[in-house]
DNA sequence: GTCATTCTCTGACCTTAGTCAGAGAATCGT
DNA sequence: ACGATTCTCTGACTAAGGTCAGAGAATGAC
């Protein structure tokens, strides 16, 4: 990256922070200390939550929160209660006043992005919003971690049955993963393969395996990315960091099979240089198979 | 403006704040207090600086800051000195070891924007990038305020002197106000007329003038805008505002007239509805003259 | 039944980021 | 020369946002 992209991204970070950073904090506060407010924002509207997974959400110190509450419920916004099966756990539900000040709240919030726009005229207003868009899309992508886990694992576990679901769903047909030629996630294991867990804020989005059998091309397998993680470019993330793991391993060449179902997934090999070649393996559920030689400088 | 809109800012706003400001505050200052990051930030590297201009730049109470130089002072990052004349004021200056301090703050911000850019390709690290210049240009755009302030208020004349000197340069035998029809700014005050200054972060950065004679269409002097804010619309915005406040006064047509050498004002006014006319007045450093029928619900 | 664990709460404590009211020294205006 | 003003500093105070070490109640494991 070049220092002018550093640069931009400071000043940016600088001019977000006054503008947004400010208002946002101390505004969406109001008369309310910001913890507060979060914890007020975090309980939400529907049903009682139990007050370890809010304090676990909000990555909060557990008499931190008590406190937090014990102010609350003073001021009668919420109400707390033992849960009905676990009498250890509490559990906070907003008051009628609370959902109240919650409503107060977003209207701050609302209030805080009108004035933001109020200035701007229309086409401005469209550019601004658009270009947010676009800075939210990327600073997500740019959390998303990738990891290389067992496909024991419960992300992985998790990432794997989605997929099947998924092309059970997409293929005519259907799809059993017992019925295609990698019936074992087992041997995305090292030393015969690896596989990539991609997670935000946490949670798994999205996966690949690659095999890496000896004496031939390493294989790429189960690329999968969750609906609502997709337009992050995280298969194309998770496509050249395999290849970049496999170039590492010393293959030269890296190869794939894919389903005509899968249009975005063969778009996205056409347009990485991958190129079809004729069915190298007799994988039941494969239309096309590609392939792809890595330079040494791939990326 | 839409709701999605609104919706759009919130969303951004929260991403931000995640990504951005929990690291930018809590990482830029690090090992450091906040507050003394700041204010290492600000003393900058070169040359002793007024204790008092300092402040005011921040704009900290004075028992504050004094208490935050002399916890700087006592870790041997600064060093306060008296002024060489007035010894009432105190100048403080970065020792060596301060600016090493700062030069971290740097590298830390350098690091936090590089780790945000890292987990993407180039491609969107280009799109990154576009996009926040384009949310910095037009967050900065929805910050400037635009008053009306007396022509003889300082920011007024600032700007009226501004926009003599500019076009001294730019017109072909330069530019006398004195000879210009408008030798005196105080036409531009209640009730003849009315005078724009739009002012970002308090600087003024653009000015409008607008004349109301009796029983003539009203007429446009004296719009101009910084240098330095130009692209954010504001040329637009000041012109638009003009045009409104000339609607509620009653006008039905407003007029101005502009010398050739000021393309990108001619080329507003095309844009804005303004038809060219023959000569109205006897301006001698006009070339063209323009006219504008205002439609009751402009804008 | 007992012991370990889980969960919430309380009390004690800490840092940061301020605010406010003078005190004291120097300078300015006249 | 003298009073008003300017500038910095100190002391006293506040609120927010947290951390840490238990205590006490309930539950789970065996």
């Amino acid at each position: 990256m070049t220092t002018e992209q550093v640069e931009r991204v400071r000043r940016f970070n600088r001019t977000v922070a006054e503008r947004i950073g400010v208002l946002h904090d101390r505004y969406l506060g109001g008369a309310r200390p910001y913890g507060q407010a979060r914890l007020l924002w975090q309980i939400g509207d529907e049903g009682p939550h139990d007050i370890r997974g809010v304090r676990a959400r909000l990555g909060l110190d557990s008499g931190y929160v008590s406190r937090l509450l014990r102010a609350l419920e003073r001021d009668g916004l919420v109400a707390v209660e033992p849960h009905p099966r676990d009498r250890r756990v509490r559990t906070v539900r907003l008051t009628e006043a609370g959902r109240r000040e919650r409503a107060l709240l977003n209207d701050r919030s609302d209030a805080l992005a009108t004035a933001l726009l109020a200035p701007l005229d229309a086409r401005q207003r469209d550019r601004l919003t658009s270009a947010m868009a676009e800075v939210e899309r990327l600073l997500t992508a740019s959390v998303v971690s990738v990891d290389v886990l067992d496909p024991g694992h419960p992300d992985a576990a998790y990432c794997l049955r989605s997929y099947a679901a998924e092309l059970q769903e997409l293929f005519e047909g259907g799809f059993d993963p017992a019925h295609s030629l990698l019936p074992d996630p087992g041997e995305l294991r090292a030393p015969r393969g690896l596989f990539l867990v991609a997670r935000l804020h946490g949670e798994p989005v999205g996966c690949a395996g690659l095999k890496l059998p000896a004496g031939a091309p390493a294989e790429i397998k189960r690329l999968w990315v969750h609906p609502r993680a997709r337009g992050l470019g995280l298969a194309r993330r998770l496509l050249s960091e395999l290849e970049e793991r496999a170039a590492r391993h010393g293959c030269d060449v890296v190869r794939l099979d894919t389903n005509q179902a899968l249009e975005a997934a063969t778009r996205l090999y056409r347009g990485s240089g991958y190129a079809e070649v004729p069915a190298f393996n007799d994988e039941p559920y494969a239309h096309h198979w590609f392939e792809k030689r890595l330079t040494p400088g791939t990326r």
